[in-house]
DNA sequence: CCATGATACCTCGAACTGCAAGGTATAGAA
DNA sequence: TTCTATACCTTGCAGTTCGAGGTATCATGG
């Protein structure tokens, strides 16, 4: 929250705004995230581990995701869960993609200018 | 200009996109389309003269658009049109975005897993 | 006649994101 | 024991976009 608006740029946070609504949904740890970004949309979004640590990182850091340890078969894992800052956090990214995608998609597929609906 | 399957940054290339798809309907000149991309999404999306001035530049060093000066009530404008190359590469932007819209559309909206659409 | 604002072009440096590549470490299979 | 998969992490690079600035013309108003 306190965070950072430094950023005005329209494009950007799309894989945080994934990671999150992964983790809304499920408990889950960095390297599960990586593969379920790219298995959910047939490697259409490909996120690495060098994009998806720091964004956890950053995200627990601002208070929007909090961690346990677990160890699992002998591994070590750190699982993510959603706080309701980063819910909150979530619905705002949401919405600011939904028009987005809703303003470029007009672009890409009406008619010259503001179009008569008569 | 032909080699490409990078695996180039996924969110990149809407601005070239949407001039593409502006110059596609109607010759425009830089100005105008800054002013056009503002007003037809309604302010959501706001890209400023410093990038429409260098994507109109590549683009047409690229070969995708041509240009051509008109002077306007003493004001000289520079028209670009779309050539074929130009209508390729727009297609194919095109469909990169849908893909990746789809794509986040099903994460944000779909259920748990990937659910077997029997 | 000059100041101001809109039009119209342009470029540069800064900022930001996301990526590939590398590094550590454990467990299980070959 | 070596290789692959799991699981964590950081760093430097590259590519985009942004903001701020610069030039010049035209119309309007004081």
């Amino acid at each position: 929250m306190a965070g950072r608006e430094t950023n005005p740029n329209f494009m950007n946070g799309v894989p945080e705004l994934l990671i999150l609504r992964l983790l809304q949904q499920e408990e889950m740890y960095g390297y599960e995230i990586v593969q379920a970004i790219r298995s959910r949309t047939d490697a259409v979004v490909a996120v690495g581990e060098g994009v998806v640590y720091p964004v956890l990182h950053a995200l627990e850091h601002d208070g929007a995701l909090t961690s346990r340890r677990k160890t699992v078969n002998g591994r070590s894992r750190i699982y993510y869960s959603v706080t309701p800052a980063g819910s909150r956090r979530l619905s705002e990214l949401s919405e600011t993609w939904a028009n987005l995608a809703s303003a470029i998609h007009k672009m890409l597929t009406g008619g010259q200018h503001g179009e008569a609906i008569s």
